[in-house]
DNA sequence: TATGAATGAGGCTTCATTCAT
DNA sequence: TATGAATGAAGCCTCATTCAT
């Protein structure tokens, strides 16, 4: 009931704030997309921050969960980036925004996470332990380079987001899934022992 | 002389829209950082986005010198990524704002370039160009592996803007430049031939 | 109900206007005038220009009521132009601000209706027929004089404008209604067969 | 010298003020249309409001003194009407400004003039005089009506004000000058005796 | 006289948030 | 819960005027 309608806000919200940035999407308008009135918004998130903040973990969760259920599954290192890399652009086909936010609002407005431990940081921590769950398992099995972890989070992470972003500028002259297989590829070689 | 008032006012937009965002930073703001007017902003800038612009231009034409330099030189491959990775790195210490820019403003706020043709990527195409000499360079020489120009523009850059963003986030322990080398050895191996 | 208010707002607006002039009177002045805050005019016109538009066809449609109701009287040419004349004295003396409109703001700033058709004279059109009806049927009845219509219109129009400044101008000795039937004995005898 | 440039000035403003309004014109624009720096027209008057006021004693003294000459002729009433409109649709043909100036700039900003006395009435006083020269001589010679003065200033000055409105409307099919024998013998029949 | 950069008040407009209903 | 009119602070931008040169 009142859980279900704070998540479909959220989605809304998420898909607005991601198409249009934070600052460009107003209440009012969140309100016409939900058919719901300015006021009512009010009586399920105290703040339009606390909405920004609330999407991030949601769209970190999801990403999480994906992410987990690869991790979950018995298969090589490469065989798990080359799945994660295919669910990713899946989403990016599917629900942009959930990646986009992290692009379009994460990204461009750390002040609103100011206030939070980590700056914020710690919002998406749900699906940054995944990915080291993913490299950590790498590295022991000996399939992937052991290193510092921050230098593989962001080889994968983010060769995934420049796609994304080439993609929002319309540079790319396919859809993004047909070049998960490169994609892939290139971030294994990158990470590979 | 005005031109190089100029170039100081897109200096100090450019370190306060990279820490705080395009829209956390108003004119006021950069007019006092400045010790100017408000008004006499205007007379350097027409409108607060035609300075988001030229700053995107600044930025992207520091970027692309710093590269071009690198290109020019007789090195291979793997030394330029190298030397590249270094000298952004560098950047990043002295002027972090250079690279940060891109991350918080640029990535994030694609509707400010709306009006321009390619939706605003040819602001950095000159960067963009200088990378795609890196890479071409390394194709025919055989060092680099030939595939999409767009995937191997994403590990290499999108790795080096993650590296940014995790140090903006505070959650590297050491400064950026320590991860130079392990960085640079990983765009290696993604992009080899 | 808020059609109600808006239109309070317009009537507010086009005495403000036209006692000062488009330019002289600013929102902040009308909204303390409506005892509102100044984001809520916002609420029922989206524009100060659209509110100088909305008052303008506001003002003629008042005008061309008033004239279309002696027009469909059964009177001679001289006897419709000497109603018209009292009338719009009376409204001179109830409602200056209707009449005040039209010299002060809608021949003064064309340029606020430049995305208009016709450049904004249409906004008045209503009135305007309803003056050409009065004309026109006084000719067809051999009361009034044929001429070029904007020539007659002149005439009519130009002198109770005319009166209407100089009332403003405090010439005036006493009160404009005291001129109304030397007024009307003028215009009749400019324009009759 | 000075007074030459003062005068320049001056019609510079008068052709800007009257294209475009008081508002719209921009010291700098006036600057600019002289090919002068902005500080400088401060040399020459003291203020943007002085201008203004000095542009509509300017324009007023043109007027009256075309009418003067006309009025220093030996013509009948008839005549001196119909010649004081044809060098009204000639100004209004080479310099149209004078007579928009009134319309656009005196009649909208009235509150320009209000700590002139008379409200700035008088400004125009010099021209207004010479109508009531005009006006009496032909009371004298009983080829005009006697009447209050302000009512036929009204017919005279506002018919040729509407046919100027009307032309500035483009709603006229041909040149004013064209219409200029109509409109002399209209209002010659609205005065006569 | 002449320049034009600089000032700063003030205008229009937006929007997160509140609150009476 | 739901509504949406109302508030008012704040942002962008303009422009008359000044002043150091």
């Amino acid at each position: 009931m009142k859980e279900r309608k704070k998540e479909s806000i959220l989605m809304a919200s998420l898909r607005l704030f991601s198409r249009n940035g934070f600052h460009n999407t107003t209440i009012p308008i969140i309100a016409k997309e939900m058919k719901m009135s300015v006021g009512n918004i009010y009586n399920y998130f105290p703040s339009k921050n606390n909405l920004a903040k609330c999407a991030i973990k949601f769209a970190a969760s999801i990403l999480a969960s994906t992410l987990r259920k690869i991790n979950d599954k018995d298969l090589t290192s490469k065989e798990k980036i080359h799945e994660f890399t295919k669910a990713y652009y899946d989403i990016i086909e599917i629900s942009p925004e959930i990646i986009e936010y992290f692009l379009r609002v994460y990204l461009s407005n750390r002040s609103l996470f100011d206030d939070e431990k980590d700056g914020g940081f710690a919002l998406a921590s749900e699906f940054v332990d995944e990915v080291k769950r993913l490299i950590d398992d790498g590295v022991k099995k000996r399939e992937l380079r052991e290193q510092n972890f921050f230098v593989s989070f962001s080889v994968f992470i983010g060769t995934l987001g420049g796609m994304t972003f080439l993609n929002g500028e319309n540079v790319l002259e396919k859809k993004p899934i047909h070049y998960a297989n490169e994609v892939s590829e290139t971030i294994y070689r990158a990470l590979k022992a």
